[in-house]
DNA sequence: CGATTCTTTGAAAACAGTCAATCTGTGTGG
DNA sequence: CCACACAGATTGACTGTTTTCAAAGAATCG
């Protein structure tokens, strides 16, 4: 089994609770897609008919308004399922974008086929109900960052939840998705770094 | 079977796919609770193990920051399963109130119960599935209105929406729903009725 | 009624956005 | 290997929306 596909098989053991054939079983139906960076997994306009499993690599997902500017919803690295859940629902075209930031690879499988997995593998649609609920609790948290924190409070609250992110995406894709422009992000980093050189 | 109850009986019905048959089988389960004014269906720091239907009222969900503010971060009318999804997976006390905002019947289930009823019953995973599917599309679309939005502008999608919660709900509360302060709420609902005069 | 709670209004202050210019680093092609 | 283009990051001055603070006017409830 090449490597991509063993750290689906592992996300499934450790946090699927499945052993490693049922593991196996359901790893046998995905297909491996490789992304270049700047490529995208889905584009505005399309039908979002799959599940995918990031096994390497960091997406984004964006919107674009009337205006034509971006807006970063959310970021995708390993161990992570990037989609339109909406558009997989409903069958209608998808509002998002979804794109490579590096290059990636990504595990695929069709919503029929998935499915069908869903029926023959027990405990498959309960760790799908886990997953939704996880990201709903997330998204609620996030929600709640918008509500109450400033610009600086919700960076800090940002860098703390997802360390490695920083490292990985350019600063102004950060600020899209905290909602404040790159300008305010670039002055905000640096009041953060004389805090450090202050030793705070 | 009472009115409460045949509500839940019919948004099984309807919106779950059940047959009348299988939808009594799982109401069932349900016991009503009668929720007045002011009193409260979860209070931070207790655990949430509940599944709950709202068959007739208005409650908000909002947490309290260490300033002592309040932010709203949902309300919940009929048809509506209001809870802290993330103290139930975790069993972790709740971060989360949940306060009646008019009198109330809610129809409750624990959670274990709800968990055999799921065994018992095909096609209620499937519900669930779909429930949490929703919220979290809905939450996405939240967050994307938080991107790119004005404090105007979050009214206007808010009111057009969910046009029903306007007159039931206090303003202050709907501001904090949109993460603005009332007397901004305030000024723009007057520039609005000015636009309604003008016939815009 | 009196007492909350809710809403509106005004003026001043603050935070974040906009616009514009410059600086940095990276990669590509001559 | 250098020069250039380009994307990304920073900085400054200005603008504007939204908040804050304070007060007073409705509305609701016991």
């Amino acid at each position: 089994m090449c490597k991509a596909l063993e750290n689906l098989q592992r996300y499934l053991i450790n946090r699927g609770g499945f052993t490693p054939l049922e593991a196996d079983q359901v790893v046998a139906s995905f297909t491996t897609k490789v992304l270049r960076k700047h490529q995208s997994l889905l584009q505005q306009g399309d039908v979002w008919r799959y599940h995918a499993f990031v096994s390497k690599g960091c997406l984004r997902t964006y919107t674009v308004d009337e205006k034509g500017l971006e807006h970063v919803i959310s970021f995708s690295t390993e161990n992570w399922w990037p989609g339109d859940c909406e558009s997989l629902i409903s069958g209608a075209p998808s509002n998002y974008n979804i794109e490579a930031l590096e290059d990636c690879k990504i595990l695929l499988i069709h919503n029929e086929q998935f499915i069908d997995i869903c029926r023959q593998v027990p405990g498959m649609n309960n760790m799908v109900n886990a997953m939704y609920q996880r990201s709903f609790a997330a998204a609620q948290e996030r929600i709640n960052a918008f509500l109450q924190y400033t610009a600086e409070e919700k960076y800090r609250y940002f860098i703390k939840k997802y360390p490695a992110i920083p490292n990985r995406v350019p600063l102004h894709m950060i600020a899209s998705y905290l909602g404040i422009t790159k300008e305010t992000l670039s002055r905000i980093r640096n009041t953060l770094r004389k805090e450090m050189a202050a030793g705070v």
